[in-house]
DNA sequence: GTCGGACTTTGTCAATTGACAAAATAACCG
DNA sequence: CGGTTATTTTGTCAATTGACAAAGTCCGAC
């Protein structure tokens, strides 16, 4: 879908990609767990159940398997929005901003990722963070300013960024420190009683 | 004015806090520019201009320097906020909430490290994340709901926790990220005029 | 069956880490 | 001044890190 995917050109392999991908889930794990300086190459070769030396024959570096968990994540985020989009096609404008905000929220209550990439990827060095913008978020902020959920409220164009990140933050932050919130309010926001609560009350916030 | 100031019993001190106090300022930026595990005792040296082995000397290890860290940086939103809520003393309920939240969107520009330790604190071991809520975030509610930013909007009490970490994660992540906000959208969080449009906008959705 | 390449493990490397100890310096008190 | 304590530097330690090489294993083609 992105980068990394390389030729088509049916190289010959034994196992297909399967071990590849497991190693991709357990590095979204583990950098998203820990962030990427903390994160050990063994710690990701633990969670794919394979020795360390097998990444560096799969991915040249360290490096290479962040790009390559984040290509993933954004991947899977776009497959998710282009299906959400053709069952909202037929609402009205309002209406379909309200249920587009909300199947954002619950999305990434069960993708905490998400936002712990994007976090992560603007202290760590500028070319994972240019490449993180314009490779995936840039595409994102666009269509989102181009479909319209400015439009609502009477927005100012030149307002899109703020709206933009007070919508990620407001709706991210509960879930990326879940435990943090279950303790202090005694919110379980990995609950789906919790999820709804909160996608409806962004829903309120963004479009009332 | 919480842990670690220790008994006031005048110890001999040749050079009174002020190295201390250094060391933790080190700290905090460094903590808050990499987060606890990616940050190595050398850099807080480092950015506090001396030698590593004196760090523990001051302190017994890295995870007290962290404790001294949080307690530095919330001690001091906790004094602005004090400043804060005189001032706004004479305001009428509405007033006093949009212009407090004005207030602390400003203040949050300008010390992102409470965002960052907030998410970071998260993902690190339950004592870390226990003892920051326990003692600096509780309160921090717990003022929240009774000074009635939840009556605003008739809010019901049951979602003054959604309310809290929306409030937080909306107003925080553009300037965490600030510099993915420069690339992503053209906006720099970092000048005034951004900040200002953020705090109207933050204030705007939550007291409209 | 066996050959060749794809896959995987094992072992090793220099660099960095947090912690500590011992030596060196500086400031105060009398 | 001389002695004592506080502060700071320097050197060292085992453990962990990312990268790599060498050797082993597996599988399909011929």
């Amino acid at each position: 879908m992105s980068m990394s995917t390389g030729t088509k050109t049916q190289r010959k392999s034994h196992h297909g990609n399967a071990r590849k991908e497991s190693i991709v889930h357990a590095a979204v794990g583990a950098f998203s767990a820990h962030g990427y300086d903390a994160t050990s190459t063994r710690e990701i070769a633990k969670r794919a159940g394979i020795e360390q030396g097998l990444l560096t024959y799969h991915f040249p570096n360290k490096q290479a398997l962040w790009f390559a968990a984040t290509d993933h994540i954004f991947d899977q985020l776009n497959i998710h929005i282009e299906g959400v989009l053709t069952e909202l096609r037929e609402l009205t404008e309002k209406e379909r901003a309200r249920q587009g905000i909300q199947e954002v929220v619950r999305y990434l209550s069960t993708h905490p990722e998400l936002f712990r990439f994007l976090v992560d990827a603007g202290n760590r060095s500028d070319e994972m963070m240019h490449w993180l913008v314009d490779t995936h978020l840039k595409p994102r902020f666009d269509f989102m300013i181009n479909e319209g959920v400015v439009n609502i409220r009477g927005l100012n164009p030149a307002m899109a960024g703020h709206a933009f990140f007070a919508l990620a933050g407001a709706t991210s932050l509960i879930f990326a420190v879940a435990p943090t919130c279950k303790r202090l309010t005694g919110i379980d926001a990995t609950q789906q009683a919790a999820i709804d609560n909160h996608a409806e009350f962004i829903a309120n916030l963004m479009v009332p």
